[in-house]
DNA sequence: ACTATATGATACTATACCCGTGTCATATAC
DNA sequence: GTATATGACACGGGTATAGTATCATATAGT
């Protein structure tokens, strides 16, 4: 299960990759937007800077923006930047040697092939396409599964 | 994330569909097989037969079997079974309304696109096709079912 | 009937994680 | 110099996880 955490980190990202080219953005200003609580947000955006998806400018006018081309940012980048084990299925998927049965188990193979999935469709979904899809959301399909 | 009270779940019915028609098995003889603590493995076991996947027998000569065939439980009833919430990728997902983003949102829609893969990918993995998966490839390893 | 064996139903605990908040330091534009 | 911005931590309440402990109840075999 994806955290707050990581939710709104992805929120974060969205905005900023929403408004590439338009100059740094304060914590306050996506904070204020996205509906984030503003310290919460600040430790968030400070571990995207640290792994590199954003950069950060201090002082008057400083603020975020993305360090790369919203294109070439996916949600699995986002989530892995917050916390590489949130969306793996079992914990012995991301390390075998957690779980002795891993081995011989034959769910394990299965969920390792289900995972393999989740994470190339994440890869697959840019900042970009999502920006997009933005404008042009279908209101008519169920919102749960 | 799976957790570790919904894995013994999953190995405690494999050991049940393994043993299919061998009568009613004990929680202490499924919890040494498995290598799962006895009491947890009681309160686990109480609860598959609370959600219909096993049927009881008190008593001497008692113990657990399953309710139907194993080509009739899927892992996604185990893991409903357990805990509804536990292999969802965002809250909102399953109850959109714990998000007022949900309605716009880009990334809704896509997570629950890959939601409904995996619920469908884990719904056509019966025990009957992991038993088969396993002793064929575990015939003489020390810990198989 | 008695007893050993089996599940049923709760209550309890200890640890860890989640979701924030608070404080202070530091850099920069004007 | 000051207002504005991020950087780096420390702290705390609430909840979930992973077990444990206890007693009640049902049944097979003697
Ligand atoms: S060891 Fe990974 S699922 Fe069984
Ligand atoms: S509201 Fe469900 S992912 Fe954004």
């Amino acid at each position: 299960m994806i955290t707050r955490e990581t939710d709104y980190a992805i929120r974060a990202m969205l905005y900023l990759a929403h408004h590439a080219g338009d100059g740094a953005i304060s914590a306050a200003t996506v904070a204020e937007a996205m509906d984030i609580p503003y310290r919460f947000l600040r430790r968030i955006l400070s571990r995207l800077v640290g792994t590199n998806l954003l950069v950060s400018t201090r002082g008057k006018q400083g603020g975020l923006r993305l360090a790369r081309d919203p294109e070439e940012v996916s949600l699995l980048d986002v989530v892995e930047a917050m916390d590489p084990e949130v969306i793996t299925l079992n914990s012995c998927v991301l390390k075998s040697a957690l779980c002795a049965r891993s081995a011989y188990c034959a769910v394990h193979d299965e969920l390792c092939r289900i995972q393999i999935y989740v994470n190339a469709e994440l890869g697959a979904i840019s900042l970009a396409k999502l920006v997009e899809h933005e404008s042009g959301r279908n209101d008519d399909l169920p919102h749960t599964i």
